[in-house]
DNA sequence: CACATATCAAACTGAACAGTACGGTTTGGT
DNA sequence: ACCAAACCGTACTGTTCAGTTTGATATGTG
């Protein structure tokens, strides 16, 4: 039996502790989570905890890291090739985009992800390069290259698409921001209603379509 | 000599106390700031805090009731009558709106204030308040109004103001959000370019314009 | 000057908390 | 069954920090 190895058990304990750990640490930020309160949550000595991280430090990082992958995962998902093919396509895959974006941002804890981020990357400086890494991205690059498919094919003119995508992006982000971001007790914020996203993407298409 | 007067000494002091206890608020948060540091910053014994805030949590209401307030005045000149009378002007007062928000949000503090509301409004709640009652009107109605006023002088059609207005205020805050309000290790944002908003006001132009 | 009020510096108190030590218990392989 | 590694609960250590206490000094007023 070979010391430090990743065993099947030490796999499923370390996630374990990570599912604990995530709860608390979306709930209270850095400060606001004490690893008392992770090893309880979790269901895991204190002890343990020490023996898969070194520090509190390293085992937030941990866990941001793996919650940024997984929102990366299904971003890739958003990213599906939608058709753009014609007018009415490109509205509809618009449409369903912002939706899905919206919907998954007042579902789950994302918000509360983008909150502890904010709030903690000063304090813990490899969060912040976490971000810049995964997030920047995001989801602007996947409208800029749906719009430019559209514009090669001819569907919209020949806007800029820089400018095109952060109108567009921009748009539907204040149906969350800024108020979604910020804990205002016990109102949770919710997505508006489709009818609301269709005047919205109307309205972004009349400024790209050809005239 | 009457108890609990506000003399100009005193309102002197507390102003000094606010100054220190801005700078330590914005620089690492409602954690980040000791209570010795926040004595050191504004060259006032640590006594004297606790004569005139009963708690650490008081002091920081205070400050950030203070600087929102202040950020509402400056609001206030924005708001200033601008000339919307014709398509051109318009244009002109659209960009440079936009030009100083983007300013003044990568220039003054505003970034830091917002980070810190962000990231202590989940544990002071008197924090989400104050947010709710300065900040969730912002820029918006003042848009929406320019908006109004210049399609009820038919310079723009008959569009959807509410999403025109989100629409133009998101895609100008792309260009600070998501990035500027992470702490990235001395990287400080920057406002684009004045040729990068008058094409994303010229794209927004197409949208709201009459046909 | 006498007296009150405001301020200061420094030390103290009590609580919270990251990380460790320890002794007992479970688990899984052989 | 036997052993070793993993795990548990609890108690401990050292530190940080909000808020207080103390006792001295400054400031201004009648």
């Amino acid at each position: 039996m070979m010391a430090s190895q990743e065993t099947a058990r030490s796999r499923a304990k370390r996630a374990q502790i990570q599912r604990g750990a995530t709860r608390v640490f979306l709930a209270g930020g850095f400060a606001g989570a004490t690893t008392d309160a992770i090893a309880k949550a979790a269901g895991v000595s204190k002890q343990t905890l020490y023996v898969y991280y070194r520090t509190k430090e390293q085992l937030m990082v941990d866990v941001l890291d793996t919650l940024l992958s997984r929102l990366n995962r299904d971003h890739a998902v958003l990213d599906a090739e939608r058709p753009t093919g014609s007018l009415s396509e490109l509205r509809e895959t618009l449409t369903t985009l912002a939706c899905e974006v919206l919907q998954a941002l007042t579902d789950s804890d994302y918000l509360a992800l983008a909150r502890v981020i904010i709030a903690d990357s000063p304090q813990v400086p490899e969060i912040g390069r976490l971000w810049a890494q995964t997030i920047t991205g995001g989801v602007r690059p996947i409208v800029a290259e749906l719009l430019e498919r559209a514009r090669d094919h001819e569907v919209i003119g020949a806007v800029d698409v820089e400018a095109a995508t952060r109108m567009f992006v921009g748009g539907v982000l204040t149906y969350i921001l800024p108020d979604g971001i910020v804990a205002t007790a016990g109102k949770p914020v919710a997505a508006p209603p489709r009818e609301r996203v269709e005047r919205l993407v109307d309205l972004f298409l009349r400024a790209v379509s050809t005239d």
